[in-house]
DNA sequence: CGGCGCACTCGACAGGGTGTTGACAACGCC
DNA sequence: GGCGTTGTCAACACCCTGTCGAGTGCGCCG
């Protein structure tokens, strides 16, 4: 289905650590469920996901992250390699979630095509509003973590992969212009969502109000899939 | 002209220190030209944009910055108050490159409504691409410095506005549809470009081949701004 | 049942980064 | 020829990261 080849934590309760992509030598030794490991794991994940409502990541040391899980320092790098590993798993949650509603909300939707671009871009935003500050951090990690680079890439190529289908379905059945090839709009769509409800979660500067945020990208993606671009002189 | 409020380096050839958002205490004494002075902060300045090239700014410590400009630490200090400080005023100059390059565009432009859009959004790719290590630095460190965040608002705010009028001069002569609101959609356009050229430049996974990505963008604006947004049943 | 080993824990350290302090040198100028 | 301003740096205090090695308690196998 819909996730293209991001990781996946397997999707029983116990959220047992995922492959993803390998946090380097001091990786886990998990395997035996002696209880309290996984409790300790847990721990550190919601006081990280606690803290980054308030701070970024950069403000947060890895002391805080052992002290609100109530254990030290180094115990804390027998679960995790970095503050960054931290939040990859957090991310790769997020993401996974955000797949589970964008599958659900397109089978929730009518078959016209407005509505079911409108689910699409909904369902995104959804999902990046459901974990903001997870959100938010790791869009800020990006640019210092591999990893989480690395992730998101993988997670928009999908996105835009299907976004692409989509597009080359409608031109195929003669409901869009075949200007610009799909690829690339399905490309600088799938950015502009992500960049513009940045601002708007973020509160940043030249932003749309949250509550028409939605609108306003709904409407670029039908201007631009459908219009034939070219402006009256 | 053209820059609505970014803070502008004085543009006779010396490049005398802006205001700035004020790098905090320990700031300048500047202002009697005993020579050196200046020659050391182009050296700093220098130095950053070089290193910028290869590595991202967290891993450029402010050790690198005074060996390259042949000073030491403290001294550095003496100069700026940060490294941080530093990209802040590379930036600087670069938003007034562009907003001079905006200007020529448009003033050379076709009063054709396509071909002055497609000249602004060039102006926007060149600057961009003429210090892309500045501007890939810039937009990392936005999550980190407040004064970076700032003064990139104030840019894209200035560029926004600039939309905004353009798009509803065209409302009113009855060539663009009333769709969403004028700004909303300036605001997405604007985030858009900005996040596609940054993924471009930044070589990151789903871009769009470097040599087409005016064209997509310009696909996409038009489409955006001219069409009625209503896709065929 | 007694000892082996694994899962887990942390005190203490090494190393690297930041920003500040205070002493000091050179220069222009009154 | 003394004085402020500009510029310079060694040394310091501090914070944060990641690692090492010495434990501790528990299950399990012999």
């Amino acid at each position: 289905m819909s996730a293209p080849s991001a990781p996946s934590a397997s999707s029983d309760g116990t959220t047992e650590s995922a492959p993803l992509p390998s946090p380097s030598p001091p990786a886990r030794g998990r395997r035996a469920p002696r209880v309290s490991g996984d409790e300790r794991e847990r721990a550190i994940l919601a006081t990280a996901e606690e803290l980054l409502q308030t701070r970024a990541l950069h403000e947060i040391s890895v002391d805080d992250l052992a002290k609100g899980a109530g254990i030290s320092r180094p115990t804390f790098y027998f679960y995790f390699g970095s503050k960054e590993a931290v939040l990859l798993t957090l991310l790769d949650r997020m993401v996974e979630e955000a797949n589970v509603l964008r599958v659900a909300a397109l089978a929730a939707a009518p078959p016209e095509p407005a509505a079911r671009w409108r689910a699409a871009i909904a369902a995104f935003h959804d999902a990046f509003a459901a974990h903001r500050a997870v959100a938010l951090a790791a869009a800020g990690a990006r640019a210092s973590s591999p990893d989480v680079r690395d992730l998101w890439a993988r997670v928009m190529e999908g996105w835009v992969q299907e976004t692409t289908d989509a597009i080359e379905a409608e031109r195929a059945r003669g409901a869009a212009p075949d200007t610009v090839p799909a690829r690339h709009l399905a490309v600088t769509l799938n950015w502009m969502n992500e960049r513009v409800l940045h601002t708007t979660f973020a509160g940043e500067s030249p932003a749309v109000p949250a509550a028409q945020v939605v609108d306003a990208l709904v409407a670029t993606w039908l201007g631009a899939i459908y219009a034939g671009a070219v402006p009256p002189a």
